[in-house]
DNA sequence: ATATTTCTACGAAAATTATCGTATTAAAAT
DNA sequence: ATTTTAATACGATAATTTTCGTAGAAATAT
């Protein structure tokens, strides 16, 4: 089994702007999630700080100014983060949950397009006609 | 604006069971979170009891044992926890979130096939061309 | 009738998260 | 050299969420 990734909300914000920007100072960081909402300077650096203890992140200490990158994969967190909101929300249902969001939200026709010839592909390839 | 609607963990849990099966008592509730975990009666008694406070759902007290029904609409709740899911994991593009989603999960050609022609049909709907 | 089971009410402990104040140290500015 | 600024460490508090024990009331079984 891998590791188990469960971020709290701050955790996740703090990885958002990592995964964004990439490696960034608890300064840096902080300065982003101001944008968003009020929250102190030592509040940031201490949620980081745990976040190298429970290794989500790492930390270059050479210069004084410590700086911090996400070690947790954006693409593999984020398909957890799915995984356990289809499962929680919609019993399993990946097609149940992107009916909803897309009957929900509005999305470009550029990006329908790009959700079907998606969908080709995988059909493609469950009938074995990979196209590679 | 509508009400805030921010469902703890565990009351999305119960949540989940009263949209599938309905009113439901805290015993008949209980026993379904027990499928998935371990927890106590007591406990999802509290939990439901704090959401009757709340006003997420509704007790019938008529006879002993009460009756729990969600008031807040599955739909309309759904609809929100993944707007703040886009949101703050895909910067709101629905489209990213589903393309994930559709690439991590595997789902069955007649699932895709619905999702093809919901596509299809929102696109049609854009065109101007509606098919009711 | 009495005992047992099964509820709710209530409160409080436990666990988890989030927030920040203060001390200290290092760097930068004057 | 001194002062000011800016960073980390650390601990403590606050806030939120989860969990459950216990008491008492109502229903049921014996």
């Amino acid at each position: 089994m891998p590791k188990k990734i469960k971020p709290t909300e701050a955790e996740l914000e703090v990885l958002q702007v990592l995964w964004s920007y990439g490696p960034s100072t608890v300064r840096f960081v902080n300065e982003k999630l101001k944008d968003e909402r009020n929250v102190g300077y030592t509040t940031t650096l201490k949620v980081m700080q745990i976040m190298a203890e429970k290794n989500m992140v790492k930390r270059n200490k050479e210069s004084r100014t410590h700086v911090y990158e996400a070690i947790v994969e954006e693409k593999e967190t984020k398909n957890l983060l799915i995984d356990k909101f289809i499962t929680t929300l919609f019993n399993g249902s990946t097609s149940g949950m992107v009916l909803q969001a897309l009957g929900n939200k509005k999305c470009s026709t550029e990006e329908l397009n790009q959700i079907r010839s998606l969908i080709d592909r995988i059909e493609s390839n469950q009938k074995g006609i990979t196209n590679e």
